[in-house]
Formats: C-alpha cells, sequence, structure tokens
DNA sequence: CGGCTGCTTGAAATGAGTCAACATAGGTGG
DNA sequence: CCACCTATGTTGACTCATTTCAAGCAGCCG
C-alpha cells in the first residue's frame, strides 16, 4: 500500500466512503489510514422521505454521512412538538451531537429518498487513537457544527423574518456551490412547514415572505423551486 | 504511584486542578492518567469583571475551566452588536466552541472576580491519545454542549417571554445545586441587559416578567439577588 | 375525478419592542 | 461625610411585526 495522500478523487471513486470527504480530506490521510477508516464504514443504505435515520433515545450510537438526498434532525419538546434543528445536504455528517450518555438526544428524518453512509462510533473512537490527524478532524467538525448552532442562536435572538429567510436560502446557497451543485437554482426538499419551524416563525409567514421577495425580483420561487436572481440584495436584506 | 482512581475528594484537594472534576471524574482516572492531565494545566489565573477571558479570533487554542465566579460568552454581529451564548458558572468548561480553524470562534468575558484555570488544547489532544477514556470524555463534554445550544435553539424558537425568563432562572438553579450551592436563593452575576441579549428579549421585558413573577409570589426579586418561593409554579410557567 | 395535503392570502388580534421618563445603587470627588 | 453623577434597573404608553384564524387554491395520489 503506497503512502501518498488520498486525494479527493480518489475518495469519490470509493462508492462506500465518497461522503466521507468531510471527515478525512481537510488533513490528507495515508491509504493505509484510509483504509483503516473504510473499513469501520457500514455498507450505505437507501432510506426514503419520512424515514427515520436515528431516533432521540436510540442506543445505537453511529455518526451518519448525506451521500445523496437530505434530511432534518428535530427534537420533541415537552408538549409534544417538533423542533427542526437542522438540514444536512450531500457529504455533509449527521449525528455529531448524539455522542453523550450513549444515546441520540434528537431524531433525524429524510425529507426525500437519500443514500447514507453510517458509521459506529465505539468504531470511530477506536481508531481516532490510531490516526491522531482523524481525532483532531472529528474535533474540528464538532466544533463547526457548534459554530454552526451559533450562527443560529443568533438568527433567532437578533434577526426578523425578512432576514431569517434571506439567511437560510444564503446558507442554502452557500452549501450547494461548496459541493459543486448551482448555488443560484435549486429544489427545496423540505416542507415551508419545516423551514417555519427550522427559523421560528409561522408557515404563513415563510409564505409571505417568499412571496414578498419574488414580487421583489430578488428570487423566483414556484412551489419547491427556487431561483436567485438577485444575490446581492439577499445579502442585503439578511444582515440589515 | 497507586492505581486507585482520583476520586472527587482527591480532586477537590489539588488546588491547581479541582475544577476540572466535569472533565476526568466521570470515568475516574488512574492516579498516573490524573497526574499526567495535570501537568497540562496552567496556573490559574484570577480575572475580575469586563476582563476577556479569550478573544475572537485568538490563536491561542485553549480551554477553560471556571474556578470561582462566573463569565459569559458571545459573538459580535455583522452590525457589531454583541450575541450572548452562555453563562458558565464554577466547575463548568468554557472554549469548547473554539476547536475549529485553530482560532476562537466567540470571545468570553468575566462578570465579577473569577478564578479561572487554562488548557492548552494542543496538549490536551495529546494526552487525549494516551488514554482513551479522557478522549471519550472531552467529546462526551462537547457534545453536551451542543444538547445545551440545541434546548437554547428550542427555546428561543418556541417560548415566549415568560417561558424563557422561568426556563432561565430554572437552569441557573440546577446548576447550583449540581454544584452543592442552594437552588433556591442565589445572586445573578449578569445584568439584565445581558440576560435579556441571551434570551432574545428587550432589556424592559426581562425586568416586567421579573417584576410580575414577583408579584405572582413565584420569585422574590431584589434587584440581582433571586430568591425561588414557588419552584413547582415556576416549572409550570417554564414548560407551559 | 374527488379528496387530501401543502401552500398562499387576507383580516384581525396580540405579544413584545420602542421610546421616554423616572428610581435607585454604587462610586467619586469636593 | 455628603452631594453629585453615572450605571443599571423599573415602569408606563404607544407602536408594530408577527401570529392566529379563516378561507381559498393548486398540485398530486389513489
Amino acid at each position: 500500500m503506497t503512502e501518498t495522500n488520498v486525494s479527493f478523487r480518489a475518495l469519490s471513486a470509493s462508492c462506500k466512503t465518497c461522503s466521507l470527504a468531510e471527515l478525512c480530506l481537510p488533513r490528507g490521510l495515508q491509504a493505509e489510514e484510509f483504509q483503516r477508516l473504510d473499513d469501520v464504514i457500514k455498507a450505505r443504505r437507501v432510506v426514503h422521505a419520512g424515514d427515520l435515520l436515528f431516533k432521540e433515545g436510540n442506543d445505537n450510537r453511529s455518526i451518519y454521512a448525506v451521500r445523496s438526498g437530505s434530511v432534518k434532525t428535530f427534537a420533541i419538546t415537552e408538549s409534544g412538538e417538533e423542533q427542526v434543528l437542522g438540514f444536512h445536504l450531500p457529504g455533509e455528517i449527521v449525528g455529531l451531537a448524539g455522542l453523550d450518555e450513549s444515546i441520540h438526544n434528537c431524531s433525524s428524518k429524510a425529507l426525500e429518498t437519500s443514500s447514507i453512509c453510517e458509521m459506529p462510533l465505539d468504531d470511530l473512537e477506536d481508531i481516532c487513537l490510531q490516526i491522531p490527524s482523524l481525532q483532531k478532524q472529528l474535533l474540528k467538525l464538532i466544533s463547526r457544527e457548534i459554530s454552526q448552532d451559533h450562527k443560529m442562536l443568533l438568527l433567532l435572538a437578533k434577526k426578523n423574518s425578512d432576514q431569517r429567510v434571506a439567511t437560510f436560502l444564503l446558507s442554502l446557497s452557500g452549501r450547494f456551490k461548496l459541493r459543486g451543485l448551482s448555488s443560484e437554482s435549486f429544489m427545496l426538499s423540505m416542507s415551508r412547514q419545516d423551514i417555519a419551524n427550522y427559523l421560528g416563525l409561522a408557515v404563513e409567514t415563510v409564505s409571505r415572505i417568499l412571496t414578498k421577495f419574488g414580487d421583489d425580483n430578488i428570487v423566483e420561487v414556484t412551489r419547491r423551486s427556487i431561483q436567485i436572481v438577485d444575490h446581492d440584495r439577499l445579502l442585503e436584506v439578511a444582515s440589515t
């Protein structure tokens, strides 16, 4: 086995592991190390809209990589309502919040037909001990998760409804771009209900704002298809 | 060096490290391991109200344990406002969000005269490789941080102002209790401004609600001193 | 072709914010 | 030691953004 770094191309070529890019790419693993990581990963699994990836209270500690499709994570409040905590697109990791107490403290559901890779955490922790750079990378990912949550706290605490929706659209746009997809034209895989829930707004408010953005020629919205027409104005709205 | 587990009493006896209970206690480190951890910790440091522990963009990656006093963490928004992300009481760890990108992505400021232990992350990561249980414990702590943030997202997205303030008081109460302090009677080290900012409310709203809780004989509030009179009613308000 | 679910739109209700004035505590300096 | 000054906190009146309630519309599936 050679000592060359595993490139993004090589990762992508490996069917089982291509969605692990986020976990191992930034530091560049040695091929041997990469193989060890590869062994941990269970075969990918196809889920359909509404299927649960994992459930609050689950004792099966794993993290999941979205290969294709999309999922949402959510918690259930004392009063039984759902709180959407985040949406996860292809290439992103889900389940990093569930490392405590050996159980997941939130649930995850597929928004559409999706392909998912599962990595049992016990195994992952073990090879982290063997591959220091992987441990660092895992910590980084989790830390990034916290940063993301902090952005969300800020959004909920300080931004008005226009800013929230604009920020949401820009976040999706940026993440699509990162994965090489169109940042200006995409489909929403989540319902207005999910968006509203996530942004702490009423469905009606989200609907009204999308219509308004449409009237103002900032985006073109047709049902779940989004076309960002004026990226700059959207940016302006998001931070104003 | 004996192989006995380090007890809480032993930890507490160690001046330098007593606030590390949260990091090493739950799994019980061996004495030798404990010594290695102890070596990482820089001497404790006394900070005064308004002093910065660390600053956004700092390249000095460390986590901090609050030994006495209290601190807040906060981020600065694009428009220059402050967003309070959390308050940290004695025995709690600060700075877990800053492991990514080699910089802290939020800042931390002392709310009163406080004693703080600093642990450089590079050293901590190194000994994590030698002490697997410590790695798990660190992951758990970070994961708990995420859970806490999720609770906060839920609060900001779903709860009204009464519920937010009630939840806040109960959170403090519970954390004081956990550290062996009175859960029914305590001092707020943070200003109304900080509370309001944290809860996504206006100062006036926080003030009004505290007054109302006082009128309803749920708590007694005198400036920054809080006495919880009717814990059950407070619980009821928080979740209603 | 219904019927269902998800989305949009309008009108009315309301919770929280804003603005402004006032109160009190703690600190400073004459 | 007292008088003043500034910080922080409280209270009231008014405004407004967002929610709630209610109705109508459109795409989709059996």
